[in-house]
DNA sequence: CTAAAAAATTGACCCACATCAGGACAGGTC
DNA sequence: GACCTGTCCTGATGTGGGTCAATTTTTTAG
C-alpha cells in the first residue's frame, strides 16, 4: 500500500489487520448476499468480482491483483452484493471494518486514504461505464490489454508481457462481448503484428498500435 | 439526507455546508480536470454526470436528483474527472471535503454515513455495468424507467408518472444506445400498452410488463 | 498412461442496433 | 403572424457482434 505513513501510524495500520486469509484458486473470497464485515487488501493472487441479475445473467465488474482492495460494495447495506472470486491461489490481509473506521478516525492519513480507495473505485468504473457503452470490440480488448499490463508493470512486471488469469469467457463478462468475438479479437490483433497470443500467454509487440485502436487519431501515431 | 442524527449532530452537519450554490439550466456545477474541494448535496434540480474519452465520446455516467450527492469522483486525485451539468435550474449545497473529513472524524454516524454513500455510489457503478454489458435495448430503457421512477417516487412523486428532464440523446448516452433507438423503444412500449408517452411527460400504465421486459421470466408475470 | 471435461479457435449465418435520411413538432425570437 | 433551432419520430439500409456448430487444444481426474 503506497502511502506517506509514519513509523508509529504504520503500527496502527497493522492493528486493522486482523487475520491473514488464503483464498484457493476458484473459491470464494466471499459471495453475493453474505454479510459485510470487512474489507479485504489482496497480498498475492488474482480476483475477479461478478455481480448477477436475478435471472441468471452475470457480469464481472472488474479484476483485482496485489495491492488492491475488494469489498467495498458491502459497505452500504451490511452485505456483499457481488461474488469475489480467486483466479489463482490467493492470500488477503482481513481489515474488519470496524477497526477500519474506529483508526480512520485517529489517523488523517489513514482517513484520507479510505476515501481514495472508494473513490479511484469509482472513478475507475466509470471508465467502464465509457467502455461498455462507447466502444467497439477491439477498443475494448485494447483497454482492456493496456490497463492490465499497466498495472502489472507497476508492480514490477514486465510491460510487454503477462499472463491472463482469466478465461476468454471472464474477459467477455468484463468487456461485455461474447467470448467468440474476444478470441477472433485476440486473432485479428495477432494477425495484424500486434500481439503474439499463445493460450493464456500474451505478448505486446506494439504498444502504440493498441493505443491507437483505444485513441483513434486521423494522423495514426503522429503527434 | 435520510440518516439517524441527534439534533447535536444536525448542528454539526449545518457547519459542514460552506454555502448554497444555484446553478442554471445547462450550465456546470463543476466539470473535468477541475480541482476538487467539495462534495455537492443536491437541494433541488436535475444534473446529469458525464465522462469523456480524450477523441470526444462521451458518456453519461448518471442522473441525479434531490437528496443525492455529486463530487466523489474528485477526491482520489484532488481533480474532477468528470462533468455535472444542470439539466434544469438547480440548488446545491456546497460541502467543503476538508469539512467533511474533519466532522466525520468527531461524529460517527457521519463517518458512517459518508462510506456509506461511496459504498452505495459503487453499488449502483455495478448495476449500471450489468446493464451495459449485458441487457437489450428494451431491457435497459425498461430498468431505466423503473429506476427513475422509483426514486421519484421515494420523493413523494406519482410512483406511474415522470417527466423527463433528460433528452434521448442523453437516455441513450447513459445506456449505450443511439437516440434513434432510445425513441423507437419508447415507441414500442406505447404501441404495447406499457407506457403513454408525450414528449418528457411519460406515464408508466404497466408496472408489472416493465417489470417482465428486466426479469424475463418463463410464465411472464407468474410468480 | 487414458478418459473426460473445460477452454479456445474458427466458420457460417443472422439479427439487433447503428447509420443515414426525411420530416414533424415544439418552444423561442422578432 | 413567420422563422428559426433543437428535439423527436420513423423509414430504409447496413453491419458488428451474437448465435450456432464443429473441431482442436489444454487441463484435470483416475
Amino acid at each position: 500500500m503506497p502511502l506517506g505513513l509514519s513509523e508509529e501510524e504504520l503500527d496502527l495500520i497493522d492493528d486493522m489487520v486482523a487475520a491473514r486469509r488464503t483464498v484457493k484458486r476458484g473459491s470464494l473470497l466471499f459471495r453475493n448476499g453474505e454479510k459485510f464485515t470487512s474489507l479485504y487488501a489482496i497480498r498475492t493472487g488474482f480476483f475477479k468480482t461478478c455481480v448477477a441479475s436475478e435471472d441468471g445473467r452475470d457480469q464481472v465488474t472488474g479484476f483485482q491483483m496485489a495491492g488492491e482492495v475488494v469489498g467495498l460494495d458491502g459497505i452500504v447495506n451490511d452485505y456483499h452484493t457481488c461474488d469475489a472470486v480467486a483466479l489463482e491461489d490467493a492470500e488477503v490481509c482481513v481489515m474488519p471494518f470496524d477497526r477500519i473506521e474506529e483508526l480512520s478516525r485517529a489517523v488523517n492519513s489513514l482517513q484520507r486514504h479510505v476515501h481514495k480507495i472508494m473513490s479511484r473505485e469509482i472513478v475507475r468504473e466509470h471508465g467502464v461505464m465509457l467502455l461498455l457503452g462507447s466502444m467497439r470490440a477491439e477498443e475494448r480488448l485494447a483497454t482492456f490489454l493496456l490497463n492490465l499490463v499497466q498495472r502489472l508493470h507497476a508492480r514490477g512486471f514486465s510491460q510487454s508481457e503477462l499472463i491472463l488469469r482469466m478465461t476468454r469467457e471472464e474477459i467477455g463478462s468484463f468487456l461485455g462481448l461474447k467470448l467468440e468475438t474476444v478470441s477472433r479479437t485476440f486473432s485479428r490483433f495477432a494477425e495484424e503484428g500486434i500481439v503474439e497470443v499463445k493460450q493464456r500467454h500474451v505478448r505486446i509487440l506494439n504498444t502504440d498500435a493498441l493505443k491507437d485502436i483505444v485513441n483513434p487519431k486521423s494522423g495514426a501515431g503522429t503527434a
